[in-house]
RNA sequence: CGCGGGGUGGAGCAGUCUGGAAGCUCGCCGGGCUCAUAACCCGGAGGUCAUAGGUUCAAAUCCUAUCCCCGCAA
């Protein structure tokens, strides 16, 4: 098949890297324009760019997509198909009605939930026990379109967004190419979404990532391995910016080491078993974790070369 | 030229302002104590102080340039 992809990110690039593979033609891949980016300011390429690069594969990247310049250079390619994997706009109906098989979305969430941005790390942050990827032929709303496809994933007990990102990322495209072959033979039977059902979930803000720890220590672990690898759960040491890379539950100190009604954030023992903090409910004990200008380190490192008071407070 | 922190034995750090013998907490090796130990005691190895120049009687420390790591911002 003729196929124009639209794609930004890494998980986008496992999409159209599998398609590519199964022997399709990418005749176009559009998306979004080079950013500044990184410590030095410099412009780089989104990873979809940087992979059609590389294959000499033309690149299309509007500022918005519905100008009727960008509209009438995608009917240049005359498409079989447009793939759409985390692009990042809205598509026109004059654009979802151009290519004969339609456009079709792979979406990281097991719809209607978690339509949106980010329900990747959603699905870890709230605890959820599968996640999946769906496929679907897109409508004019986001993320509202019919049902083509679905494949469930099982979220393991130490998932992170990066590592249920990268899963699903290979799931996305092993069920786009088995959407593709049902498309043209026609046996896939689009199904609706129930409304009733829909969630929404928006994009992530790096200030989700700062740690209430007045909220339960499950709730917080969840969120910490939610947002690894980005943008990361952190608190406050002093005035510096201490990152939280992995952290566990407990439900007591050991040995009785006496703790009863401190504040939430207090810090309650420290030692090679970790950075015990009191929170709303249980503790939570820190692992690895990063101060401002650092690198990340387990707990038993970072305690080598500096001392934490039991009391200290985090978090301000 | 976006802002800022950092590069010191295997790990994490101090020392740099106020030049003048390379330290700390661990780890590692050997020995001892112990029923035993990740505990304790004794001894030991291991570092061109990121790199290249410069100033000086003397540079981890001051000056200049470069490389690398990291936080913020985008």
């Amino acid at each position: 098949m003729r196929v124009v992809f639209m794609g930004t990110p890494d998980f986008a690039v496992e999409t159209v890297d599998a398609i590519a593979k199964a022997g399709h033609e990418i005749v176009l891949v559009v998306t979004q324009p080079d950013k500044p980016k990184g410590r030095g300011k410099e412009i780089s390429f989104p990873p979809v760019k940087e992979w059609a690069v590389e294959r000499n594969i033309p690149v299309f990247q509007p500022m918005k997509i519905r100008e009727p310049e960008a509209i009438e250079t995608l009917k240049k390619y005359d498409a079989d198909i447009f793939v759409v994997a985390a692009f990042g706009q809205i598509l026109p109906k004059e654009i979802l009605d151009m290519p004969p098989l339609g456009c079709v979305n792979v979406h990281a969430s097991l719809l209607p939930k978690y339509r949106g941005a980010a329900p990747i790390q959603w699905a870890v942050i709230n605890g959820d026990k599968v996640s999946g990827v769906t496929t679907m032929q897109m409508g004019v709303g986001l993320d509202d379109g019919d049902m083509l496809l679905k494949q469930e994933v099982v979220l393991s007990e130490d998932e992170t967004g990066g590592s249920l990102f990268d899963r699903l990322a290979k799931v996305g495209g092993e069920l786009i190419l088995r959407t593709m072959e049902g498309l043209e033979a026609g046996n896939i039977i689009p199904v609706p979404q129930n409304e009733a059902e829909a969630t929404h979930v928006g994009m992530i803000k790096k200030s989700l990532g700062q740690l209430d720890f007045s909220e339960e220590a499950m709730v917080l672990e969840r969120k910490i391995r939610g947002l690894n690898p980005w943008p990361s759960a952190y608190t406050k040491l002093g005035n510096k910016t201490l990152k939280v890379w992995w952290a566990r539950v407990e439900s007591s100190l050991p040995d009785g080491a006496a703790a009863d009604n401190v504040e939430s954030g207090t810090i309650c023992l420290a030692d090679q078993s970790g950075i015990w903090v009191s929170t709303g409910k249980d503790y939570l004990v820190l692992e690895e974790i990063q101060l401002e200008g650092k690198k990340r380190m387990n707990v038993a490192d970072f305690l080598r070369g500096r001392n934490l008071d039991v009391g200290t407070k985090l978090g301000e």
